[in-house]
DNA sequence: TTTATTTTGTAATAAAACTACATTAAACTA
DNA sequence: TAGTTTAATGTAGTTTTATTACAAAATAAA
């Protein structure tokens, strides 16, 4: 399993190889796309060798066959057109910028995936499940991600809180207690307000735990922190891809709490889940 | 040549195939890396059914038969990311679930970008940046999806309110005028304060736009309407990846507002950057 | 229930890939 | 240079894999 591209090794072997090797090397370069297509009985036509050489010269390149290298090939050849961040450019129009604007939060999700701190991630379920209050901090743009997050984790039997007033979380911090969990969230973990609602929890019993970027002011005065790297070049003006990957991290957290609780917890979410249906118009399917 | 991932068109088309083609897909999705690597035996007895219906299930989507039917399955795994909806079981452990959520999120994405209502977008983008007042209705897991909206839309000069209160959403529906811009999310569209709500306005001179499920009621009750699928079988218990997508649409709707400002608007949106600057202590980098 | 239609499987056929072995070419030795 | 060894390539047969034609179920319609 080479990380690097079949084509470029392909080149690079070139004058490593005995005569029809060559030949059949050029025959894939000539038209790798066709390549990918082909019978080893036509790609050895189109190198004018036999077909065992073309088996051969797969079996030298790592590939346990004529099909498996195919298939190495295949990708190798898609491999260069890989999903890129690209920023949306003022001319650019209703056919292009709503994908652009999809492929970046995908792409964001992607590399968040996989660069997941995941020890982080168990040690701040176990503080959910076993918090006597949570309460989550956000101001600007995550104020509404801990909005949502207090509207997931209520489900959960425990007193959650969402707050937006620096003044009021500096209070609920203040006056935190064993079992209470402030949830702090900021993308660029700089926010003073919050620091400083982190700073005052730290001085109680209370534990604090932040959702922000790695080795930032706010990341320091938490007990534990699950760092987001957060190269954000695309959202310069507005805001966008980082607030979803927190999103998803929430979800994570949540799913982990419930797992934690098990079978017997989902009786419980179904009786949330049922309470919203007489708000509700009834639906054809059920 | 399909533009679209393979992947996520085996999961768009689950729902129209018969038996044994659900049994071909399923048997791919569940790890698509193997099936690539295997021989229609392998993934015929994989899937339990014959060779020739894994035969049938290639032509149908496309391809001239089975190997090139792995060929393009190899081209859509080398975006790294398993487009696979995969429930999260409860004996998932932290090395699974995480992964498995970003990888559901992502697929939802992938999905929505597919089908993306593009006219009705560009409506609605018009709609936006002619509006001299905009409000938006949400309630429950949309209320976050309402909050997060405010605050990206007050960037655009435009007094802009984001309301959970359903009386608070009927007053303000009722007294609507000219100019006044009620967008109602609803990822069923049949809450019925919502809906109300939407009625209310549409007896006045507003305009009511609504990001929901096609078809819904509240679709009914709207002059544009984003119609989003949701066939949402992984939120089960938890809201989550609909009000991602919903999130992402409305991201989408900003990005075109602001397109439709020009480059002449980018040093306001430069300012109300700058004026959070001094909430933060100072960044290394700048 | 009977009949038409669709879906799925069986078995035969064709195609493709691989292996063992033979042949040729190249390199080395005397 | 001829003989010998070694490496490279090809031939032919074997095995594996994929496809096709057709028959049997299953399903839907009458």
């Amino acid at each position: 399993m080479s990380t690097s591209n079949l084509l470029t090794r392909l080149t690079a072997a070139l004058p490593e190889l005995n005569k029809s090797e060559v030949k059949v090397a050029n025959a894939i370069l000539e038209n790798p796309e066709a390549a990918t297509r082909s019978s080893i009985a036509v790609l050895a036509a189109a190198a004018s060798v036999s077909e065992p050489s073309v088996n051969r010269f797969c079996k030298r390149f790592g590939a346990t066959g004529f099909p498996d290298f195919k298939l190495q090939l295949a990708r190798s050849l898609v491999s260069g057109v890989k999903y890129i961040s690209r920023a949306v450019e003022l001319d650019d129009s209703i056919d292009t910028y709503p994908r652009k604007l999809f492929d970046n939060t995908i792409s964001a999700l992607m590399l968040a995936k996989e660069s997941l701190p995941l020890p982080a991630i168990e040690r701040v379920v176990n503080h959910l499940s076993q918090a006597r209050r949570i309460h989550f901090f956000g101001l600007g743009t995550s104020a509404a991600v801990a909005k949502d997050a207090e509207h997931k984790f209520f489900r959960f039997n425990v007193p959650v809180s969402s707050h937006t007033d620096p003044l009021m979380q500096r209070m609920l911090a203040a006056s935190g207690g064993v079992g209470d969990l402030f949830f702090c969230i900021s993308h660029t973990g700089r926010t003073q307000a919050i620091i400083e609602a982190a700073e005052l929890a730290r001085k109680t019993e209370a534990t604090v735990v932040s959702l922000t970027c790695e080795a930032s002011p706010l990341a320091t005065h938490s007990h534990v922190v699950i760092g987001l790297d957060n190269k954000e070049n695309t959202d310069d003006y507005l805001p966008m891809t980082s607030r979803i990957v927190q999103l998803v991290v929430l979800d994570v957290l949540a799913i982990g709490v419930m797992l934690q609780r098990g079978e017997g917890f989902l009786p419980h979410l179904a009786r949330i889940k049922a309470s919203v249906k007489n708000t509700r118009l009834p639906d054809d399917s059920d």
